[in-house]
DNA sequence: CGAAATTTGAGGTACGTTCCTCAAATCTTA
DNA sequence: TAAGATTTGAGGAACGTACCTCAAATTTCG
């Protein structure tokens, strides 16, 4: 009737508790036979570890840091925020988060903090970074120190990181195509497509993965030179003018980052809004505008709310040594339109004490 | 440093334990000066409740039962499976659910299931059914005995159910609507809709999304009476076949529920694949496989992995009377393209005792 | 067989909270 | 002010597991 307990295994195995414990915790000295006949009456009862008289018991506390960086990107600060949201709640588990920012333009500083961090202090650490040489060290060495590292967003292989919260950017990158192909679907003709910068490893798996299926599936359509922005509006608008007064038959644009406000402003005033196919990615205030004024066509997102979740659960298995539910951390390559657009995300509010 | 516990409060508060279990447990017989005190001190230290020892100590267990329609649905095979895993994981946090099937041709079996559950065995339910005056009174009586009710994959408004696990048809139905009308762009014909019953609330709503949005943003396609399969192949085949002989200009189909079996053989023999833009509903093995066939454009799904855990959630969270996280428990109409086809849920073990 | 090594048992404390009892202190109100 | 009602305090047991120690039992091996 109840739920059977370490001490109900204990009689079902003839062994007394301190064995049942030893076999339960994997503690050595135990004879094989010994450790088949508990594992046997575990079964027998269906005994499952209560959680948390576990966590209880072990007393034991996560501390986790998370970096991002810094900057006004809209996708970073939704994510710091579902990181703070995340965190309050899994503060009641016993886990703390410390959400840092770096400068974006000096690794060094990164770096840095990285190297600071002693396993002592910190049982894991989630990351959002570029993947470069000084980076790729500065995870080796906290790894090596005993520190789990899960990336958060954007990939580190090569790295040895402990796992990966984040979607296929070259998967994305075929969503996206095959999306802008069939939106545009009986038009031939040429899409140009739009990046802050090709340095970052996601926009360049992007774009491969776009180029892959309009080559292949639409051949109708020819994917332009990536214009770069350089992040600024100013670019983006002298870029992107320029190149429309060259190009004649440009049907559709791909986003590969951000930029969605300045491109708005842009087609508003030249009088272009609604004239052309326009695909992104990530589902942001400004793209959430866009969707719902129907600029913007389509969005590739990955949802801040199941990224933050998702790291923070796998750090804590992961300091626990224990294996990530596979299932459950598979993040969706999500297609947003206009209909299925989510709810505002609106100001959830916790209960203070509860 | 370390966490503040109730002890820590008591000091800060400069009252005993005892008054500040009966302020964190809001029980009775403490004044509001006194109450405030205690929650002053609480917000300065930033205690956030233990729910590892609250739920040990309390040492109570969430029993739950699950009722789905019996039948080879797909989907709800998919999402019972999705529930059996996750009830085993959560098996780890004192919850225990009681996964059954009904017959769905008499609800009167369901409805004796439902008056038969006692609050003392049972904290909460998860219900699969339709809306019929029956059921509506079972649940009605069912939360009248302080039973939580969650409705799972098809609401049951207007029984005052606790909550709903699920998508909206009728938005998923628009974003069918959509994807239907873009992928078409250019053509203009007919569209069928195929659909099992038009008995089921789920697939009326989701018809009434897809017409609305045909209407007024698509002029160019007229989406036609709706074809009943009543489950069944042959009539698919014949009641299609039909159709389409005596209809020209079909260009799209639209399947509101199951069917993507019969529909692939019948457009198979016919020398039909590849013809129609078709769209449908959930991931399961079929429509899956006919996605990447490329027989199948686009599915709207739901996912039932994040339906089982989430109806698990709210049911302990109701179970509890603690307030949900809204953001958490939101549900995402998904749009599935062969491109963003998530990995095949392949078997997932978990270890024993772990 | 005996000594050494290994395995097992018994018993305890701790984790942070819930929930209980009973007495003491404090507040109300006639 | 005194009686009654309300509020507060002190203390303890319980939840199920982890982890520790030391002694006793058993096995291994020379």
């Amino acid at each position: 009737m109840t739920r059977p307990t370490v001490n109900d295994i204990a009689r079902e195995a003839g062994v007394s508790l301190a064995t049942v414990d030893r076999v339960l915790n994997a503690r050595p000295g135990v004879r094989p036979k010994t450790i088949h006949a508990v594992t046997e009456a575990i079964n027998r009862l269906g005994y499952v570890r209560d959680v948390a008289a576990a966590t209880l018991a072990r007393s034991r506390s996560y501390r986790m840091v998370a970096f991002l960086p810094d900057g006004d990107g809209q996708f970073v600060q939704t994510l710091a925020q579902a990181l703070e949201e995340a965190a309050a709640l899994a503060a009641a588990t016993r886990l703390q988060l410390d959400l840092r920012r770096y400068p974006p333009e000096d690794m060094h500083v990164l770096v840095g903090h990285l190297a600071a961090l002693h396993p002592a202090d910190v049982a894991g650490v989630a990351l959002m970074a570029p993947e470069t040489p000084v980076i790729r060290d500065a995870v080796r060495a906290l790894r090596a120190r005993g520190i789990a590292l899960v990336a958060i967003g954007s990939d580190l292989p090569n790295t040895g990181r402990d796992h990966f919260v984040g979607i296929d950017s070259h998967a994305a990158g075929r969503t996206a195509g095959v999306l802008m192909g069939r939106f545009c679907r009986g038009l031939s003709g040429r899409v140009l497509v739009i990046a802050d910068s090709m340095l970052l490893r996601d926009s360049i798996e992007r774009r491969r993965g776009f180029d892959e299926v309009l080559l292949t599936d639409f051949p109708a359509l020819e994917a332009l030179p990536t214009l770069e922005t350089h992040g600024t509006a100013e670019t983006l608008h002298s870029v992107l003018g320029n190149c429309l007064d060259a190009t004649p038959g440009v049907v559709g644009l791909y986003l590969l980052g951000a930029g969605h406000r300045a491109l708005a402003t842009f087609l508003r005033d030249r009088g272009l809004l609604g004239r052309f196919v326009v695909i992104g990615h990530e589902l942001t205030p400004h793209t959430r505008q866009a969707l719902r004024a129907g600029h913007l066509d389509a969005v590739i997102a990955q949802n801040p709310g199941h990224l933050a979740r998702s790291a923070l659960r796998v750090l804590r298995a992961k300091a626990d040594r224990q294996p990530i539910d596979e299932g459950q951390e598979q993040l969706r390559i999500e297609v947003v339109i206009r209909e299925n657009l989510p709810q505002e995300p609106q100001e959830s509010r916790h209960s203070d004490a509860a």
